[in-house]
DNA sequence: TGGGGATTGGCAAACGTTTTCCAACTAGTA
DNA sequence: TACTAGTTGGAAAACGTTTGCCAATCCCCA
C-alpha cells in the first residue's frame, strides 16, 4: 500500500498554472483565483502571483479554460459573399465590436451557397461557440439550418433577415428610398425608374417593393418602371438602355447597389450621351465615392453594436432592432433636372 | 474498503462519446477509435459505434479535443484593413482553402494599426491557434510581435512582406508594371507618370521603386514623374491636375491602386477634358471593370493556397513562394495615343 | 494440440483549467 | 472565554477527449 510519488515532468516546457502555482509557493486554485479573480484573495499573495506570472511569462491556456468553463469567447460570423462590397465594413465593424467585448470571430465565407452555409454552421457549432452572427445567403434554402443552430446557440440575423421570429438586427429599406425619391421631386423629377437584382435576397428585393408601393400610391397612372439584371456593371448598361428607350421620359433611376449604378452611369454618358438622369446607389461602397454617385449610407457601426449586444443576451430572447440610413447625395443627382 | 460506485449524471443532457459507448456497449477507448479512425476496430463495431453515434446525434466536443491532442484546427489571419478592397478577395480564398485543409479561421482587423495588431497576435496565440497568416500593417513597427509570433507557432506573411527571413508568400510588383509600360509604349506612349500613396506599405512602395528603377533606365533622360497622395479619389484628382500642369507631355499614368486611378479618370475627364492620356490601376477590384479601367489582376487564389501550404507545414521551414500578376488591359488604356 | 504473433478491446492517465467542498484561521460579540 | 460568522487557502473533482499500456482473443502454422 505505498504511495507513488507523482512527478509531472512537462517535458514541453509549456509554463502552466502549475508552474506559476510551484515558482510562486502557492496552490494551483489560489493561483486562479488570484487571475481571474474568481474570488478574494490577500492583496500580498495576488502580488506575488502576479510577480511569478510575468516573471515565467505564463499565459492561460484558453482551451483549457473553454473546456472548463463551457465558454469559448467566440463568435461565429457567417457572410454569404464577402466579396460583395456591402460586406466588408460589416465584418470590420463586427469584428471591431466583439473585440471590445473580448470576443473573437470565427469567419466563413458561404460563397452564396446554402449548402456551404449548412456545413460551415454545423462546424461553428462543433467548435461550441458561444453566439452565432449570420447574413443569410438565401430566402428560403437558409431557413432549415438556421433554425437549427438558434436552437442550440444564440444566432442573430443581420442585415438580412429571413425568420422573424429567429433575433435580426436590421435596417429599414424603404425609408431611404422614401427620402431619395421625396428629395429627387422637389428638384423637379417625376419619372422614376429602378433596377434591382434578380435575387432571392432579403434586402434586395425589399428594396424593390419599397420602391414599387412608393411608386403605386405617389403615381398611380404611370407604369411601374422596373428592371432586374445581375449584379455587373455590363448588364446594369443593357438594362438602363432598355429603360431609356422603352420609357424615354425617364428623369432618375434609383439602383439597388453601387455597382448596378455605375454600370448605368456609364451607360447614360457613354452610349446614351443623355447626362440628364439623376442616379443613385446602394450601400455607399469607394465605388460611391469614387464617382461622385449619391448612395444610401446605412448604419454599419450601429448594426454591428447591435448585433453583438443581442449575440451577448440569453438564448431565447426575441431581438428585433431596426436601424435607419442615411442618403448621401453627390453630383450624379444634380444636374439639369430642375 | 467499500468501493464507491460513481455515477455520472450528464445533468445538461450534452450527448458525449460516454453516452454513445453506453448505447453501443462499448468502451470509450473504443467508440473514439472507431470514430477517428486512430486504430483498427473491426468493422461490426466501427458500424455499431457510428449507428449509435448517429441516433443520439453525437458531435465531437472540438474543445476538448483540442486540450488532449493540441491541435486546435484553427488558423488565425490577420488583415490590415479588410475595407481596402484589395483584402476582400484575399479574405475569401483564404477561408476557402483553409475550409478545405478542415481549418476554420479567426478573423482579425487590425485597423492599420500595430498597436491593435500586436494585441490580435497575442490573442491568437492564447487561442492556441496552428498557424498564423498575416499581411502586416506596418513595414517596421509590425515587426517585432510578428517575429513573437513566429517563434511560437508557424507565421506566414502574406502579400506584403518585411521580414525577409520568415516564411513569406508574395506577388511581384515589378513584373505588372513592366507589362503594363511595356505594352503602352507599344501603342506609342512614352511619357510616363505614377501615382502612388504615401505610406510604409510594402508592396505599395515596391510598386513605385519597380516604376522609377523601369524609368530610369528606360527613359534616363525624361524627368521622374512621380507623385504621393493618400486613397481618394478627390486626392488622386489633385494629384492628376498636378501631373498634367508640370508635366503637359504625360501620355500615360499609373497608379498605384483603383480608387486612385478612378480618381484620375474622373479628373481627366471632367475638369482636364484631355482624354488623351492612358490610365491604369492596380487589385482589378470591382471598380475597374465597372470603368473599364486597365488594371493588375494578382492571382489571389494561388497566393492562398500557398499560404495555407506553408501554414500546414512544420514551423522551423523557411517558405518563400513569388507569384506573378496579369494585367487586365481595358478602355482606359486605349483612345489616340497610338 | 500448442505456441507465437498480430489484432483489438478496455482501463486509466493525461491535456490545463475552474470550482466545489472542506478545513483552518480571523475577528467580532456576548 | 467561548461561540458564531466570515475569510481564505488547498485538495480534488470535474470538463470531454485521445492514447499508452496491458490483457484477452484470434488466427495461423508446426
Amino acid at each position: 500500500m505505498g504511495v507513488i510519488c507523482h512527478v509531472r515532468n512537462n517535458i514541453a516546457g509549456r509554463i502552466t498554472i502549475r508552474e506559476v502555482a510551484a515558482d510562486a509557493g502557492l496552490s494551483i486554485s489560489t493561483v486562479s483565483r488570484a487571475l481571474t479573480g474568481a474570488r478574494a484573495v490577500t492583496p500580498d499573495i495576488v502580488e506575488r502571483v502576479r510577480e511569478s506570472a510575468n516573471r515565467l511569462g505564463y499565459r492561460a491556456d484558453s482551451i483549457a479554460r473553454s473546456l472548463r468553463t463551457q465558454r469559448t469567447n467566440t463568435l461565429g460570423l457567417v457572410i454569404p459573399d464577402i466579396t460583395n462590397p456591402f460586406f466588408p465594413a460589416l465584418v470590420q465593424a463586427i469584428e471591431h465590436a466583439a473585440r471590445t467585448h473580448g470576443l473573437s470571430v470565427l469567419i466563413v465565407d458561404a460563397d452564396n451557397d446554402p449548402q456551404v452555409e449548412r456545413a460551415a454552421l454545423r462546424t461553428l457549432l462543433d467548435r461550441r461557440v458561444d453566439a452565432v452572427l449570420i447574413s443569410p445567403a438565401h430566402a428560403t434554402a437558409s431557413l432549415e439550418a438556421l433554425a437549427e443552430t438558434a436552437r442550440a446557440v444564440p444566432t442573430i440575423q443581420v442585415d438580412r433577415v429571413i425568420d422573424a421570429a429567429l433575433p435580426w438586427v436590421r435596417v429599414n429599406q424603404s425609408q431611404p428610398i422614401g427620402e431619395l425619391v421625396a428629395r429627387l421631386r422637389t428638384g423637379g423629377r417625376d419619372h422614376f425608374a429602378f433596377i434591382g437584382q434578380a435575387s432571392t435576397i432579403a434586402t434586395s428585393s425589399e428594396r424593390e417593393s419599397a420602391f414599387v408601393a412608393l411608386m403605386s400610391s405617389a403615381f398611380p397612372e404611370q407604369p411601374l418602371r422596373v428592371l432586374q439584371g445581375t449584379v455587373s456593371a455590363a448588364s446594369a448598361g443593357e438594362a438602363a438602355r432598355q429603360i431609356m428607350r422603352d420609357w424615354p421620359e425617364t428623369d432618375a433611376i434609383i439602383c439597388a447597389n453601387d455597382v448596378i449604378a455605375v454600370g448605368v452611369l456609364q451607360a447614360l454618358r457613354s452610349s446614351l450621351q443623355s447626362l440628364n438622369v439623376a442616379v443613385s446607389g446602394f450601400d455607399d461602397t469607394l465605388l460611391a465615392e469614387a464617382m461622385g454617385l449619391t448612395s444610401v449610407r446605412q448604419p454599419i457601426e450601429a448594426l454591428a453594436s447591435a448585433a453583438l449586444a443581442a449575440a451577448s443576451g440569453e438564448p431565447g430572447a426575441t431581438v428585433q432592432v431596426e436601424l435607419f440610413s442615411r442618403v448621401i447625395f453627390r453630383t450624379s443627382t444634380l444636374g439639369a433636372g430642375a
